[in-house]
DNA sequence: AAATGTGATGTAATCGGTTACACAATCTAA
DNA sequence: TTAGATTGTGTAACCGATTACATCACATTT
């Protein structure tokens, strides 16, 4: 490997004036300059980070924790974590953990042993208490999940129980009085949250608790037609809300081989607004988040913390946005 | 920030020991061994992995360079390179080039730096010389997308030509004359190639080649949308090839607003076997590429490069497979 | 002419680790 | 008993960069 020595071997000078000449920190002459140039180019010298970074403490990269990449909601978000890190001269590195929590402890050692600069989980297998402990260590970020036990981290979420009783409330107004609800695992807080919106909105509504089903399946095509399968078992709810558009789809095809039509027979409602919803048919209504919006937040909050890792946790929510399209039978009545 | 010498200083020895004690690499005494773990407990010490990797001059971590994480098809090729790559102790980091050429060159420093041990691209908006040259000074795999120009470089696709060809042949077989091919942009090599299957197919079969149309509008929901725009104002082809399923749902999805009926009025296959495919309606024929196992074979030839970094280049090619479902209407002679 | 300032460059310490080598203590074999 | 091997540990060089400080040549000021 070619090495600054060997550059300041090439051109005749210092290895301290071929730095010099690499950053731009200090006056070196023309012709100096030059030469050094003349040599880096014959060498094809390109310089280790290592040592940089190892000097200067910092690597200007990020990471950003996803549970997968399958989930196309995620990449909204990262788009958005990306814009603010490019302004920023900062680089961004994405991990998929696929539920495998060792993984995840992994790459959280990387952030601890300074390769990275900071993290933003988008999800994480860990404990509030275990990411609260880390945020002492390092910069950290909790974006879109919510994580029980979480205090002193800064976070940017909707409010996810508001917005599932905003979805279920559209539901009720629209006359479905029984409703069944399809989760993620105990990993997603914020699909936890939603469940909990639906409840209360029931119970606003004067319903009794049992009006509510949950189906704990997941979030994925195969966990909708699971959640499907169960709810053929016995009567059919009125509506079926859905904790991501991939769940909701995924109980829409298996309603297909039923013979029976979404938005006509029963309701569904989806989240997130994933781009298929718009092109489904029927088009699915969902809860849509401010994907984008949430990854700028995040990752401004997280240069906040790199640059001062003193400054105090914020913890931001942002609106949601109901998007009604086909897959709900609308009551004549209801305006919106 | 707690460094080793602290932990030294702590238990009473010298770095050395508390290192040899990290990394198991030399005999120590059990209760030096006890002292020193109770010292990295007592001040949580967490070892610096530049220190490390710069003496060592390797990381342990390789990139996967795509252009975006919003299109599914990647999901399951990186889950096949993290498969391989966990299971030889190595971790995988993303990124995404979302068309930023200079992002990626920014990247692809960081591999050369030896930050990074090696690289494989689904993607890149360098040249087949870049990927070239740049394979010279670090290892570096090309997998599922081809790249023109590409020689010496080690990479693992499908035969897009043939799999073009054979999407073609299908069409044409149960009825089909006149074929719109939707393709992406000339950085994505593939579909390139499959829309000179598509050609080869026409011509084989003794059509024109006027009765294929090329739309070059590119491989999402909106490409397959606005290439449905243009079919709209002229007379409409008998099937339409997406080089995406993403692409070919746009388009149906466009049809259905026009009244037309995909499967019946108008065949329309994609690609990739996107898990959409199966779940719209009608479910969308396709042709599906072995993505996993693109991804191993993958991270195995990066794995072989980097150990040997002498090791020849090798292509290899896998199987694609036909998936039959409703899109594309079905002459009762054709058995498959 | 002497004192002072300035610009260009080199020397060497440093970042946080790993590891070759040295050395002392202990054990083993002849 | 003693030479030689083994074990455990410390010293210091080293990885590839950055940078505080020193130095020197030359220009400017008094």
């Amino acid at each position: 490997m070619v090495t600054i020595k060997d550059v300041a071997k090439e051109a005749g000078v210092s290895v301290a004036t071929v730095s010099r000449v690499l950053n731009g920190t200090d006056r070196v002459r023309n012709e100096t300059v030059d030469a050094v140039q003349k040599a880096i180019e014959k060498l094809n010298y390109h310089p280790n980070f290592l040592g940089r970074t190892l000097r200067r403490l910092e690597t200007m990269k990020i990471l950003v924790v996803l549970p997968t990449i399958s989930n196309q909601f995620y990449s909204r978000v990262v788009r958005g974590i990306q814009t603010v890190a490019m302004q920023n001269g900062y680089h961004v590195m994405l991990v998929t953990t696929e539920n495998d929590t060792e993984a995840e402890t992994e790459y959280i050692e990387m952030v601890r042993r300074r390769l990275l600069d900071g993290i933003i989980f988008l999800f994480s297998s860990l404990t509030g208490e275990q990411i609260g402990r880390l945020s002492e260590e390092c910069p950290v970020v909790v974006a879109s999940e919510t994580i029980p036990g979480l205090s002193g981290v800064s976070s940017v979420t909707i409010d996810n129980r508001r917005a599932g009783y905003d979805a279920a409330g559209f539901l009720l107004r629209n006359g479905c009085k029984r409703i069944a609800y399809i989760s993620a695992g105990r990993l997603y807080g914020s699909s936890f949250e939603r469940g909990a919106g639906v409840k209360d909105a029931v119970a606003d509504a004067g319903l009794p608790a049992e009006n509510v089903l949950f189906l704990d399946e997941g979030l994925t095509y195969k966990a909708g037609r699971r959640a499907a399968e169960r709810l053929f078992q016995s009567s059919l709810p009125d509506a079926v809300f859905a904790a991501s558009d991939a769940a909701a789809i995924g109980l829409m095809h298996a309603c297909f081989e039923k013979g029976i039509q979404p938005g006509k027979d029963i309701s569904v409602m989806g989240f997130d607004n994933n781009p298929i919803a718009e092109y489904f048919n029927p088009a699915l209504t969902t809860v849509a988040q401010p994907q984008k919006e949430i990854g700028l937040q995040a990752m401004q909050l997280l240069l906040r913390k790199i640059h001062d890792p003193a400054s105090p946790p914020v913890e931001i929510r942002l609106p949601h946005r109901l998007i009604i399209r086909e897959s709900v039978r609308l009551l004549d009545k209801e305006i919106v």
